[in-house]
DNA sequence: AGTTATCTACGAAAATATTCGTAAAAAAGT
DNA sequence: ACTTTTTTACGAATATTTTCGTAGATAACT
């Protein structure tokens, strides 16, 4: 199975699918006018062509369709970290996690979180 | 300033400047060519279209340019994380870390290094 | 039932991005 | 000096992505 690649498009689209779950046109193109300004036929479109290479798949109901996110978050993600670790950090995904927290509103409990899930990783790496 | 987003085969010109400093065309070509397969006019062209866009400047050595990348890998790298941050972790830096250290063969001097910044920045967040 | 609104499908235009051929100039090699 | 190689600039072809208009079908409204 060939790696998906959606474009800034379709990326639009899934994430108002993957916050919001299944979701007919007409929502997720109101979802995205609040940010950008396209017809609504545009948002269709691009659905019907996402339908069409299995990025969604769809159910009718009456005469509309719900759309459902085939591929997932984490697949996509994952991608997109590669990308991004190779281009701008060298692969260390420690460079990655200093700049994330070195610009950012990181809160307390979110550096919690993260190190008490280091010292979980460290625990289980006694090798 | 309108902020600069370059296309993928852009990112690819970039990343070699990046990492090797200013170059020749042919440089980041033979680079490039190690992963994927395209003309070197090609690679020329895209290079010439970015120092149009003020992505790149060059400078003249006899017949060839030198030419040096003029966006940085941290905005640019800011505007990806962002976008990865919003799109695929519902903006939480700590899903984000866990993500990458999660499935990643991050070896044990980088999660010490990421041990320690955190270490550092609570230390030095004592409000 | 007739009108209006909403949705889909289709197709094609417009915008962007990528590719490469060709020609001319500069440099290097013989 | 002549040939070959390397480089640039230009222009155009191709591919991809995004956009939307139009027509027909279905549902909702009065």
């Amino acid at each position: 199975m060939s790696v998906s690649k959606p474009t800034e498009s379709e990326l639009d689209v899934l994430r108002v699918l993957w916050d919001k779950g299944p979701s007919t046109v007409r929502e997720v193109h109101d979802e995205l006018s609040k940010e950008k300004d396209t017809g609504y036929t545009t948002t269709l479109k691009i659905m019907q062509l996402m339908y069409e290479k299995k990025y969604l798949s769809r159910e009718k109901h009456g005469k509309t369709h719900i759309y459902t996110a085939e591929i997932d978050r984490k697949q996509t993600s994952d991608r997109l970290i590669d990308r991004l670790l190779e281009t701008t950090f060298q692969g260390s995904a420690a460079k990655l996690v200093m700049h994330l927290l070195g610009n950012n509103k990181t809160d307390k409990a979110e550096l919690e979180r993260i190190k008490k899930y280091l010292d979980d990783i460290e625990d289980s790496q006694i090798d």
